[in-house]
RNA sequence: GCCUCAGUAGCUCAGUUGGAUAGAGCAACCGCCUUCUAAGCGGUAGGUCACAGGUUCGAAUCCUGUCUGGGGUACCA
């Protein structure tokens, strides 16, 4: 890592050269003030730092400071410097590349670091209501996630990822009354039911998926036959409780495994799936929670209902955790589901959650209920995603208005599963996003996925083309490899940034030395994007960098030919397109995409 | 009304602890395939960083206000 070398170097310097700044105190938050970038004009450097930020405390000119700091600066030659006005710009030497690009040879993942070692994170995101497929917006927190859990891992995180199935409440007595009149209109049309049978107009699911789920509750003939019983036997067979439950619960494991089945496919990973109606209505953890909560004066009772005093914790009003017919809140059981989050063995110290920015508002009662219960709030996170926007035919529609809408699962099916994640992490949560169907589906060299895919596959080839036979283009006939295969792997293994001074000297073109300086700095800039990445929660900082090394490798492929006759030049050159194609590999690996040997 | 996210090139968006001349992709235009994958490369053009104040040596970035758009503001989840 250069720029951390750097750092160190100015860190030092500025110790040093303190009696010379009036005694500037030199500490942490002084030192953090030191940004290290690369500039724009070359005549600047390859990084550059400006010392402006000195100047109100050591009430000095920044040309000066940056004068006084460089001449305490050690281990750098004083012609690889050079002071234009607050800036220190540094100058890159060729054994600094070959050393950092060795670096990235020898280690077995790239970036890999113990920025959030000391976190121990449970991240809950998507769970959806077991009461349809999977929407598009879904798609996006679950490709946010997934890649968020790989990216903090990757930091030397301890991460749990883990599925809220919603699977009490409202929302599963409406689901259970649209499959049960599903089934009753299809047992009307086979002439099972009588037709004086009135289905009601408007069902609270009117999806067509409801159908599928009620054909398949009647495909079993026992299960049809207590369907029809139920029906003979009340008015409205709803009111036959045991076939209320059997179908609410047939269909929840319909759903739920659809939903599991997709995001399998899309390679999105939880370690726990949790029902809200198994883990915490059957335990009843819920009224222990509320216990707690009124014992410390928390809640009171006012119509009928029990409301819980989130005002004193900011709230812009209480709000209710028992309604008036005896029921819970969607709020109470998740209260105790935090709760409980806090309280597991794994001790984690940050529950992180991904919402929808549609519950935004909810974050202040949830937050106050953890501070009620005796928790650090501060442990408690929430990265709200913006929504998003489908597209079709050119136009913005809204998500579930329509009878047949769009799902995850026909968009996964039109773009794949590549595509499909590299898009929804490509652009900042903080974003509303639009996904526009007909262009994701349609247009590959639109998508940005395809070119940094191509560039992995382009280095695979290189290296295999290195180490096979190939047919002379004129005579036809085998030629020896470029290199022996045995040979680079040994060069490789033994790597040492002296071996690598080839790569550099074989370039005389200035233009061509830029673009191959340029690539390596970026190489050896990808542990500071993963770390960022991980601090920020914002995996969308990966796909940019994996498009920027793509391109700088593009560049590099078009004016300097890696397979030549002189294998070693050609093996020096190989490792640089090793360092591209692990660092390339390493990236899309940590969003969850494939890294494509051919294309 | 209040809370919140956004407003940057024709379009979609980067730009996070304030720093040198604001970037990328797509679209447009001009070039480049006899050679390791043209799903590629080089070049041209394109900007009042919504607007107005303020803080600062310095603001797309921080503060205040205004405008526009998204979301929220339930005893739904």
């Amino acid at each position: 890592m250069i720029r951390h070398r750097i750092l160190e170097q100015l860190a030092a310097a500025l110790h040093k050269a303190a009696p010379n700044l009036n005694n500037l105190a030199v500490d942490e938050s002084v030192l953090s003030g030191f940004k290290l970038e690369r500039p724009r004009n070359p005549e600047h450097g390859d990084y550059a730092v400006n010392v402006s930020f000195l100047a109100r405390h050591t009430k000095m000119a920044p040309p000066k400071i940056a004068e006084v700091i460089s001449a305490c600066l050690e281990g750098v030659r004083p012609e690889d410097i050079s002071v234009i006005g607050g800036y220190l710009n540094f100058k890159i030497t060729e054994a600094m590349l070959a050393e950092a690009l060795a670096a990235i040879i020898h280690v077995e993942k790239t970036g890999l670091n113990d920025s959030q070692a000391d976190k121990r994170i449970l991240l809950e995101y998507v769970s959806a209501n077991p009461t349809g497929p999977l929407h598009i917006g879904h798609g996006r927190w679950a490709a946010l996630g997934d890649a968020i859990v790989r990216i903090l891992r990757h930091n030397g995180a301890f991460v749990t990822a883990e599925f809220y199935i919603n699977d009490a409440g409202v929302q599963m007595g409406n689901i259970t009354t649209s499959v049960y009149w599903r089934a009753v209109e299809l047992l009307k049309a086979k002439g099972a039911l009588p037709k004086s049978v009135e289905v009601p107009d408007v069902l609270p699911y009117p999806g067509e998926y409801v159908a599928d789920v009620s054909a398949l509750y009647l495909s079993d003939e026992s299960r049809e036959q207590r369907f029809i019983a139920a029906h003979a036997n009340h008015a409205d067979a709803l009111a036959d409780e045991a076939l209320q439950a059997e179908l609410k619960a047939f269909s929840k494991t319909v759903l739920l495994e659809a939903q599991q089945a997709l995001l399998g496919n899309l390679r999105v990973h939880f370690e726990n799936w949790i029902s809200e109606k198994e883990y915490l209505y059957d335990r009843d953890v819920i009224g222990g929670t509320l216990e707690r909560l009124s014992a410390q004066g928390y809640t009171y009772e006012a119509e009928d209902a029990l409301w819980f005093k989130s005002t004193e914790f900011g709230d812009e009003k209480d709000r209710v955790l028992r309604k008036s017919d005896g029921s819970f809140t969607y709020l109470t059981p998740d209260i105790a589901y935090h709760d409980d989050k806090f309280n597991r063995a794994e001790r984690y110290n940050c529950i992180l959650n991904i919402w929808g920015a549609d519950h935004h508002g909810y974050i202040p009662r949830m937050r106050g209920a953890i501070e009620a219960l005796g928790h650090d709030p501060n442990q408690f996170e929430v990265l709200l995603g913006q929504l998003v926007n489908l597209i079709v035919d050119g136009e913005r529609t809204r998500m579930g208005k329509r009878r047949k809408m769009l799902t995850l699962q026909d968009v996964v099916d039109e773009v794949g599963v590549d595509a499909t994640r590299f898009w929804m992490v490509s652009k900042s949560a903080d974003s509303a996003l639009d996904f526009d169907v007909d262009l994701a589906a349609s247009a590959s060299s639109e998508n940005p996925v395809f070119y940094v895919q191509y560039a992995h596959a382009r280095c695979c080839s290189i290296l295999r083309n290195a180490v096979e036979p190939a047919p002379n283009v004129d005579t036809g006939e085998m030629t020896a490899p470029f290199v022996q295969a045995d040979a680079l792997k040994s060069f490789e293994a033994g790597l040492t940034p002296h071996a690598l001074a080839l790569l550099f000297d074989s370039l005389t073109e200035p233009r061509d030395q830029a673009v191959l300086k340029a690539l390596v700095l970026l190489l050896d800039g990808f542990e500071d994007t993963v770390r960022d990445a991980a601090r920020l929660r914002a995996p969308h900082f990966i796909t940019q960098y994996l498009q920027d090394v793509s391109s700088q490798f593009h560049s590099f492929y078009g004016v300097c030919r890696i397979l030549t006759p002189e294998p070693a030049l050609t093996q020096a050159r190989l490792m640089l397109i090793r360092a591209i194609q692990k660092t390339l590999a390493q990236g899309l690996d940590l969003l969850g995409v494939s890294a494509p040997e051919k294309m």
